[in-house]
DNA sequence: CGGATGACAGATTTCAATATTTGTCATTCG
DNA sequence: CGAATGACAAATATTGAAATCTGTCATCCG
């Protein structure tokens, strides 16, 4: 074994990431992520099929990081379905606000990304409705909710906030009527669900 | 009095209309509408200060065609709100809809005008809420409707219906959910505003 | 022998020279 | 005299030649 560690997909991804952190997404080469690593860009296709595979795996990465902490609050036991709702649907938004606030370089990064990448985000976004449907499936068995199709619900609520955490409303979360905005249209879902 | 009519605002408008609709956002310039209209370009600007002016003045037009449909299904006399609501957001996401499927090209330079025009935009958002609140109020009146702030609720029903007249979300128009995934939220946001 | 290398061809991007466009205004025209 | 013109400077866009990057693969190294 080398001095260095192995040449792993994750160590790769780790570097791409402080690439595009660094360089941004027009800039960052496949030989800049090699550079990173101290080995020559050929050994980074051992990995990777192509340049767009690499970018993709990222992408899936940067997306599950969010996923988590959603689900603590869908899997949360014994909670009323509208206050779990209400829950999530704030959780997301704090979450996409404070990524875009925090560094927006680096969001705006990520959302050029997200653009590339249809396929991870239509998975992400299948897997973030699915939450949704079991909060709204918990919320009608238990005779909170009056909900004909359980899954048609739970893409409403997420097609309607969507102005919450479409990135590309992102310029709009720094305003300062923006939580008032949220919590109206968050409210009104709410509401419609209700028996 | 010259053989050709007079050139004024009006004739120079529909000019740029032509101008933009042939050769798009990018290629179209104050020259090609001179051209268009048989006289120098020096003249065109003694009507409008600027190009960008002129652009602006045209995105204007282009957006004020769409309020009259929705104006007058705002102001039908003797109708459940509910139902006007419903018929009101059915009228907007049909108009958008359309517009961007008959001529995805010219829906998509003007897309760039409203990218460039966005004060212009903001005005034209303020009126279709404004309509919205109409609606709400008549609804809250009747008792049909329980709402405590009218303003926000109807910035509210604007912003969770905005996947179906936000012209960014275009691409998804044309595909066959559409018109479920429209109607489950429309359900949802009325269902939210009733008593 | 399995993993890493770097030379290479084709694709893509950059950059600077060149051309076009915007906006002004002194002059012309009816 | 008021509206229209077109020459012009500054700003912007286009182009194509040079540089860089992607992806492959014959070769090398431990």
């Amino acid at each position: 074994m080398s001095a260095a560690a192995a040449l792993t997909p994750e160590r790769i991804l780790e570097a791409t990431e402080e690439v595009l952190r660094r360089y941004g997404p027009t800039k960052a080469t496949v030989v800049d992520v090699a550079r990173a690593l101290g080995v020559s860009h050929g050994s980074v296709y051992r990995h990777f099929p192509s340049k767009a595979a690499l970018r993709e795996a990222v992408t899936d990465r940067w997306l599950g990081r969010t996923v988590g902490v959603l689900e603590r609050i869908t899997a949360e036991p014994g909670r009323p379905a509208a206050e779990k709702l209400a829950a999530w649907l704030a959780a997301l938004f704090e979450a996409k606000r404070h990524k875009a606030g925090d560094d927006p370089e680096l969001f705006a990064t990520y959302t050029v990304l997200l653009a590339e990448n249809s396929r991870v985000v239509d998975a992400h976004l299948s897997e973030l409705v699915a939450q949704l449907a079991r909060i709204v499936a918990e919320g009608a068995d238990a005779g909170e909710f009056s909900v004909p199709d359980v899954p048609a619900a739970a893409r409403a609520v997420f097609d309607a906030t969507g102005r919450f955490h479409d990135p590309q409303y992102a310029p709009e979360w720094s305003r300062p009527e923006i939580a008032a905005a949220f919590e109206a249209v968050s409210a009104l879902v709410i509401r419609g669900l209700r028996a």
